[in-house]
DNA sequence: TTGGATACCAATTATGATTTGGTTTATATT
DNA sequence: AATATAAACCAAATCATAATTGGTATCCAA
């Protein structure tokens, strides 16, 4: 059998030729490889041809291409792992608590560290008005604001997103429970002094007491929302 | 008793005045008002009067405002951003260094209570592997599944998710390092001891001893993404 | 028929000007 | 002296526009 001519099988060629140039060439972070117009220039190769030589390279899986994004090496990022509905549907009212026990309290010990007076006035402001609250719903509006107050405090929004994404889970979870609770929020209410003293730890910039404050409050939170006879999903 | 002259608490009525334009004025759907310049135009005050109603109104919580954005009716919407790429975008090294020093240690803590022996031997298989690694690319590999590995034994799906969803940034995250380590992982790395004792408390069922093991060690992962003699950003 | 140059398209990114809430400063005004 | 006003400035966010980039179609030449 005889050997085909050099040029009989041109693309391959230059797709050993890409091969080179990219296991030579030294690509940034992100593993993007420069446009095609420009690639082509420099490997002296018309657009044409080098988009074949790519298109075998994309075809292996070595490579991924994007409109107007570029080409990059390696594999496809996968697209938004916090996907909400699908966390919701896989979790339950008890993960859901049992993950803010395991978060919300570092939180806590991190905004104890890092929140500025300004944060600290705004945590004062929402302990008054979820006081003034003349509505249950009221009341958690200025509940879920002071829990990401805190969150915010932390100055940090890796933190921040990830209190959201927990956030957003636990109000996309189905508690299954009927708000059967009195029409506003007793001065009684538990939360009240758990969360002051939440916030106080905080202002005196005592991280393990803001840590403690906050595992107690969810603690009790977490009591009410098995207690049967109270079956008000309180959200703390 | 007299009543005062009409102008005698002149940012009171300016209050009572802009109440009325925002309750007679029809708002966009978002519940946007018309920006400060226009509006202190429009009622006839100067801006530094009509910020002092807008306070009033702030603090009462009908209205919430945001540099750049504008003054909206309504509460505050919490932007939750589960965006990998947009949390990524706005996020740093240090920041995910600091989350994983928040989340990390308390996962660890929460598998030390429910890891399973399957999940011990995993955790044990991921360690034995590590060490045998023959690159850094292979090391990674089998690091970053000891940490999952974890995470998952925490059986939180929820818990999980967040810890992917972290990951996930710190990989998209540029760390704009430079791979100047050895071509391999060297048996003296300071990692290899600090995952040991990390799953020895695990199997261990030491609460706090996991999660002190697992602060221990990333501490020590920061401390080396820091040094810059050693610009090799370990990934634990 | 094949390959190459060109132009065009839609998605994305980069850029610069503009808008907006927040703050400071100088100047009247009382 | 105290207060209000206007103006300027700042940083964050937005908007509008241009420039890139992978994908596709067209025309021309070999």
């Amino acid at each position: 059998m005889l050997m085909p001519p050099a040029d009989a099988y041109p693309e391959k060629s230059i797709v050993t030729q890409l091969r080179a140039y990219l296991a030579q060439a030294d690509l940034p972070q992100d593993g993007r490889i420069p446009p095609e117009r420009d690639l082509a220039v420099a490997l002296g190769v018309s657009r044409t041809e080098l988009r074949k030589a790519l298109d075998v390279l994309e075809s292996e899986g070595q490579l991924w291409r994007h409109v107007g994004k570029g080409t990059f090496m390696g594999s496809r990022p996968l697209d938004t792992f916090a996907d909400i509905a699908a966390l919701a549907r896989r979790s339950n009212p008890a993960e859901v608590m049992r993950a803010r026990l395991v978060i919300e309290p570092e939180i806590a010990r991190a905004a104890a560290f890092t929140a500025t007076p300004a944060a600290i006035s705004e945590m004062r402001l929402c302990l008054a008005r979820s006081r003034q609250a003349e509505t249950w719903r009221q009341y958690e509006g200025w509940d879920a604001r002071l829990h990401r107050t805190i969150a915010e405090a932390t100055q940090n929004s890796l933190l921040l997103g990830l209190f959201d994404t927990l956030n957003a889970v636990r109000r996309a979870v189905t508690w299954g429970r009927l708000r059967t609770a009195p029409v506003k929020p007793l001065p009684s209410h538990h939360s009240f002094t758990e969360h002051d003293a939440i916030v106080d730890a905080i202002e005196h910039r005592d991280m393990t007491g803001a840590a403690a404050a906050m595992r107690t409050h969810l603690r009790s939170v977490e009591r009410k929302l098995l207690d049967k006879q109270d079956a008000r999903a309180d959200e703390g």
